[in-house]
DNA sequence: GGTTACGGT
């Protein structure tokens, strides 16, 4: 926050639960100009009533967000905000104050990172302090009465099963709302008209039932008004939420505006909707005009888990669920489940004399991090740890640990076997705001036989590295002590040393030239050894394009390729991606597991090919990761889940 | 923040 040089005063506070707002001035601020909102959580710093009017206040590290063209801040855990304030009555009044000053401030978890304001700050906050008289500051009662004012706030905040009309419309009820705009209708007399929703039901809203869907289109709007010319057929069409789930909601003069900007799909808070009965009996809800004030406020869905309103995170719980249910209900009315396999086989018949030529010296080109480590064997990497249970006082094998290690290695094989597939699309869903989300639940579960993009707005697709490496020690003998080593997108990134990110390979030959340049580093002719015993390309996929990408999960996924709807929750590490696209080769035991964490964590497998690569020092990543598991005495890690170690590449590069 | 009370097919 660079203006007000990193103090303001305080000037009135206002208060709710969690989140408490104040605001701060300074003498930038002329006249009767609005401050600055500052945000912070009591959980962690300050109550209200630790702050009173004209208080010092000194911020570090908060961030600034703008919020429908207000600029605001907001307190935050990483970077930790910092928040000191000094009483008015502590304040110097010149600028020979004697140190220590009282200052009251907030205790980061490391206090190495504590800063208390310098003298060159608190000399400005003398000089600005003298100027107070211009700041229109409240007087400490007025203060005081706005602070329990603010603490009184009614929250109107209600879900949609909760909401009702009044006794007669003229006597409507006000409610607040969070939500998702389903769909957007301009009207002719310059109001607009959403189709909103919080996923909770409510018995007095129009039924959009799934049949009625199918067969014809638009039930509710037939009024005839209020169409697109564009595409007109894909906006008629309901996409769900089905049944009762839905609420229109009128929003007029500035807040039809402000609609309008909206695109379906848009989370929101809806302040003050007046509900009351329609003609048909429905509830509908109006958004008036408020002496300009905006009552729709966009929610983001695509930022820093803990700043998600947690509201909003209970809606996308709920839509989360309400499509999983919808899904298994669709998958057990069609009652016949595929469950055609792939042929796992990775059928590449590579026999070649394994011809163990001892290589002197380590491949220079390859470099690793953490020096001080030391150079261990794969074999006692590989080794189990045991581990006290504590209640019990046995001991265990631990299914995996988090340990890091440097050992001497080469490349025996990888995966997937072409490398233009070391890249994997995969869209980023709004659900990543819920913190036990993992990515490729969203892929899986709204992609239901056929049924569309139910409940899926536009989102968008990011290109990852992901593949793997199998390696195998320096010292092995007769092709043992080898182990798959994945690689995600950030250890893609360091150790590939590639300006370009992940992209499409398939479209961007240059990109494989530069890839395949640096791979070549690593583990010199593996590549042209190893596609010498593939099919030829265009006899198993066919090369991917945008178009195919993009719409996606039905088009490049056969029957039998992803999981049953209701077995969408398996849970795959953070860094773990459902692809768009049909990796060549993909060895799946595990459905719903990307190819390649599939790959790794089935295939014990020994390469064929006979390592002929110098060795090079790399650095190893053990942890674990949870797979699901329908047989219960393997789900070691419980709701159907079983751990599943992994071992990773990182901190090692190949330097251009 | 509301003895807000209202706009149309």
């Amino acid at each position: 926050m660079e203006p007000p040089k990193g103090f303001m005063t305080v000037e009135k506070a206002l208060s709710a639960n969690a989140k408490s707002t104040i605001v701060l001035t300074d003498p930038s601020i002329k006249d009767n100009e609005y401050g600055i909102k500052l945000s912070f959580f009591s959980k962690m710093e300050f109550q209200v009533s630790d702050i009173s009017s004209s208080d010092l206040i000194v911020l570090r590290s908060v961030r600034v967000q703008m919020n429908s063209n207000n600029i605001s801040l907001i307190t935050t855990k990483s970077p930790m905000s910092e928040i000191h304030i000094l009483k008015s009555a502590s304040i110097p009044r010149d600028a020979s104050f004697r140190k220590p000053l009282q200052w009251k401030s907030t205790s980061p978890s490391s206090k190495s990172s504590y800063l208390l304001p310098s003298s060159n700050e608190i000399s400005y906050a003398v000089w600005a302090f003298s100027k107070a008289e211009e700041m229109y500051l409240p007087t400490d009662q007025e203060f005081q009465e706005k602070t329990v004012q603010a603490m009184n706030v009614k929250d109107k905040f209600t879900l949609l099963s909760d909401v009702s009309a009044g006794e007669t419309n003229q006597y409507a009820k006000y409610y607040d709302l969070v939500g998702q705009v389903i769909k957007i209708f301009e009207t002719s007399h310059g109001f607009v008209e959403l189709q909103f929703s919080d996923y909770t039901p409510n018995s007095h809203f129009y039924d959009h039932t799934y049949e009625e869907n199918t067969s014809n289109d638009e039930n509710h709007d037939s009024y005839g008004y209020g169409n697109k010319s564009s595409d007109e057929a894909e906006d008629r069409s309901w996409k769900g939420p089905f049944g009762k789930f839905t609420i229109t909601i009128t929003a007029f003069a500035e807040n039809a505006s402000q609609a309008r900007s909206m695109e379906a799909g848009q989370w929101c808070l809806l302040k003050n909707v007046r509900i009351c009965t329609g003609d048909a009996g429905t509830l509908e809800g109006k958004i008036h005009s408020d002496r300009g004030r905006v009552l729709i406020q966009a929610l983001d869905t695509n930022t820093e888990p803990s700043l998600v309103d947690p509201r909003l995170k209970e809606a996308l719980r709920r839509k989360k669920d309400h499509w999983k249910t919808f899904n298994k209900r669709q998958t057990q009315k069609s009652q016949h489940v595929q469950t055609t396999k792939q042929n796992t086989s990775t059928s590449k018949k590579i026999r070649q004399e394994a011809e163990q030529k001892a290589t002197v010296g380590l491949n220079e080109n390859v470099r690793c991090s953490y020096p001080d480590e030391p150079i261990i064997g794969i074999r006692e990497i590989l080794q189990p740890e045991k581990i006290m249970v504590q209640s019990s006082g046995k001991t265990l094998w631990a299914p995996f640990t988090n340990r890091k290690y440097r050992a001497n290695v080469r490349v025996v094989d990888y995966f997937p076997h072409r490398i233009e597939d070391f890249a994997i699309a995969r869209r980023v869903t709004e659900y990543e705001a819920l913190s036990d989300h993992s990515s490729g639940e969203d892929s899986d579960d709204n992609n239901t036989r056929g049924q569309g993009n139910h409940g899926r707005f536009a989102s968008k697709v990011v290109w990852e590295w992901r593949f793997a490496l199998q390696v195998e020690d320096a010292q092995a003998k007769n092709g043992e002590d080898r182990v798959w080593l994945l690689v995600n997108n950030s250890q893609a990134q360091g150790l590939l040393g590639l300006d370009d990110d992940a992209s499409n390979l398939r479209l961007n030959p240059q990109l494989v030239q530069n890839l395949r340049n640096q791979l070549f580093h690593l583990w010199g002719d593996l590549e042209e050894r190893i596609a010498a015993g593939l099919p030829r390309e265009d006899d198993d996929i066919p090369p991917s394009t945008d178009e195919s990408f993009l719409s996606a999960t039905s088009q490049t996924r056969r029957a039998g390729d992803q999981p049953d709807a209701d077995d969408s929750d398996n849970e795959l590490d953070t860094t773990t991606n459902t692809p768009l696209s049909a990796q060549s080769g993909a060895a799946t035991g595990q459905t719903s597991t990307d190819p390649v964490t599939a790959h790794i964590s089935t295939n014990e497998g020994k390469s064929d090919v006979a390592p002929r690569n110098k060795p090079f020092t790399c650095c190893i990543q053990q942890y674990g990761i949870q797979l699901s598991e329908k047989d219960p005495s393997k789900a070691n890690a419980g709701n159907g889940k079983r751990w599943q170690r992994i071992f990773g590449i990182h901190g090692t590069t190949i330097p251009a």
